[in-house]
Order: structure tokens, then C-alpha cells, then sequence
DNA sequence: AGTATCATGTAAGACGTTACATGATTAC
DNA sequence: GTAATCATGTAACGTCTTACATGATACT
């Protein structure tokens, strides 16, 4: 579906979409080239999608159908989205108490400074929509809600680090 | 790690786990009991967590051993987070300019229902943490994130379902 | 001429889900 | 006694990653 998604916006190759998957949708969906070809002709060959003649260095556009506008439209009208998460930098937070307070303040501060890079990134791709079709309309609303994810982790990562200031020293621990 | 993680925290079954993901987990990491159980053998053989043995119920729970401490402070000093994430409500986000904007209307206050009430849960379970140990104060750095992930997707949708509305109908968009 | 980037793929193995299966204890 | 919940697992299948492989075009 995600790959779906991104060919009804407009006509992408297999790089196309590994280039979005590395970029704007790093925060949102992501597979690996090896995924994308492979599945690229399995949309094709159900009719979802289809091959737009070759084009330099042997790139193969692709289009969506009308098929796979359908399936598409039925995707998001009558299924229910999962809501199950993977987010590693939290899941590591949990495990912070295990080591010394200095080493868990330098895993925040580079995960602070690496979401304030993404953010700047992303406020750029936000510029760069064009808000006259509704594609672009609809990716706007996807990229705020990555602007806000990032702005929470950030501010987060800020907190985060104040807090684990106050935390004792292992040894401090033992001791008391 | 996952695993590893929660069970370094205080001892716990498959099953303890299996609540863990599907509550306060469900946004940082999650997986199914059947992967979870193998998993759990294989980390016992591994020796990085030992069974306790067998409570009520043919219960078996885990806790962690000295290796197994190792093992994570090893993965959090010496490894990088992957930071790649799957959001599959921010995915739709970016189809929606297919379906009408009713429907999609209809999709985001879905969605916001769903966040405001994980919202409340994950705030009751902050109250009950026990920052006396290092395990419960981690934990909050873990909740926070979470809170403040799912604040941002509440004012994030509140802000689609207006940005919306101001979109042109399908009928419109063609006429126009 | 050489390096970087563009561009697509295959095969093996690891990871994760779905369907199925079983039994113990608790609550009504 | 019957339903709900607790509790653990196996087998088959689908998804995803890693390692490997290839060639075209652009830039310096």
C-alpha cells in the first residue's frame, strides 16, 4: 500500500521510491530496494500498477491503474489502520538505568541533535509542496505530522536529559 | 533487546511480556506471543536470561543474568538506534486526497479518538511508576516519549480534520 | 580514465504473523 | 458446569534484510 501510495501521487521507479523511503518517509514507512523490485512487478503483474515504457540506465516508471486507485480507496475506507509501533530511541530509554548517567545523557544528546537535523529537513520538504493539487495537499498533512513528531521528540530528548541529570551515579546507588 | 530489556527490569513470563506489548510497549516495540516464546528459549540457551522456575499455571518466568546485563549496556554504548519508523496512520495520511473529503474527515477523527484514549492509559500508567529505583525512572523517560508522541498526533489530527474541510470535493476538483 | 551516482535485480537467511493446538485456574 | 482468562507452544507461510551481482550515465 505504501507503495501504492507513493505511484498515485505520480509515476515513480523502484529508486524513486527508495529515494522517498530514505527521505520524506523515512519517519513514516521504509523498505529496502531488494523489497521495493520484486514488489514492484508483483503490483504490476496483479494489474495495480503498470510499466511506463523504459526510461535511461534502464529505469522503469511505473503508474498506478485504475485497478489500483480502487484498491487503494478501499484500503483506506474499509479497513482499520494498525497501530503497533517500533520507535528504537524509546525502547533504548527504558533500558537507560543500566548504564552511568553520563553514558545515557550522550545517547540523548545525539539523539536530540539527529531529530533537530530531521526536523530542519523536513520544514525544507514542507516548502517544497505544491498545495494546487490535492497529491500535494495530502502529502502536507503527512509532513505536518512528521513536523510534530519530531518537534515532540525533540523537546522530549530536551527534558529528558535535565531529568537524567538529577539521576545518582551507580555508585551513589550502591552505596545508599 | 526488547525482551532483554523488560526482563532486566524485573523478572517476567512470556505472557508478562505479551501484556507489556500490547499496553505501555505498543507504541515503542512490539511482537506476537509466538515470537516471543522461542525467543525467550533461545535467549535462556544463549545465557542471557535464566528461568526461575515454574510458577502457577505452568507460568515460567525469566530473569536476566550477568551476560545478559552486559548484552545491553553493550548495545546501548557501542550501537546507533535504527531510526527508521512505520506509522501507518501517517501513511493513509498521504493517500487521502483519493477518497472524498468526508471519508477522510471520518478517518482523522478516528484517529484522534484512538490517540486521546491511549492518551488517558498512558498517563494512568505514569502515575503508578515507582521512581525510587532506577528501572521506574527510566520507565517515565520511556512513558514521557510516549505521551508526548501521542499529544503531538492528537494536535496533529485536530489540525488535519480543519485543514481538511477547507479541501474542494471530488466533484469540485473535476468541474473546477 | 576513474569515481560517483543512477538503476535494477537474485538468493539465502532472518524475522514476524497466522492458523492451529493444548491445558490450568478463576469467576459466575 | 461453563465461560473467561491465564499460559505456553508448533508449523506453515509471508515479509524483510544482508550479501552479492551487474551495468549505464555523469562529472572531473
Amino acid at each position: 500500500m505504501a507503495l501504492l501510495t507513493l505511484i498515485a501521487g505520480e509515476p515513480r521507479s523502484g529508486y524513486d521510491i527508495g529515494q522517498e523511503f530514505d527521505g520524506v518517509l523515512k519517519f513514516v514507512w521504509h523498505s529496502k530496494p531488494t523489497q521495493v523490485y520484486p514488489e514492484l512487478k508483483r503490483l504490476a503483474a496483479e494489474g495495480l500498477i503498470r510499466e511506463q515504457g523504459e526510461g535511461p540506465r534502464g529505469r522503469r516508471p511505473y503508474e498506478i491503474t485504475e485497478d489500483g486507485q480502487s484498491e487503494l480507496r478501499q484500503w483506506l475506507t474499509t479497513t482499520a489502520p494498525d497501530h503497533s509501533l517500533r520507535n528504537e530511541t524509546v525502547l533504548r530509554s527504558f533500558a537507560l538505568w543500566l548504564v552511568e548517567p553520563e553514558e545515557a545523557r550522550a545517547f540523548l544528546s545525539s539523539e536530540l541533535e539527529y531529530h533537530r537535523i530531521r526536523l530542519r529537513g523536513m520544514r525544507v520538504l514542507t516548502q517544497g509542496l505544491d498545495l494546487g493539487n490535492p497529491n500535494g495537499r495530502a502529502a502536507l498533512l503527512g509532513l505536518e505530522a512528521g513536523v510534530r513528531r519530531l518537534e515532540a521528540m525533540i523537546s522530549w530528548a530536551e527534558w529528558a536529559i535535565e531529568t537524567v541529570a538529577t539521576w545518582p551515579t551507580q555508585e551513589e546507588q550502591t552505596s545508599a
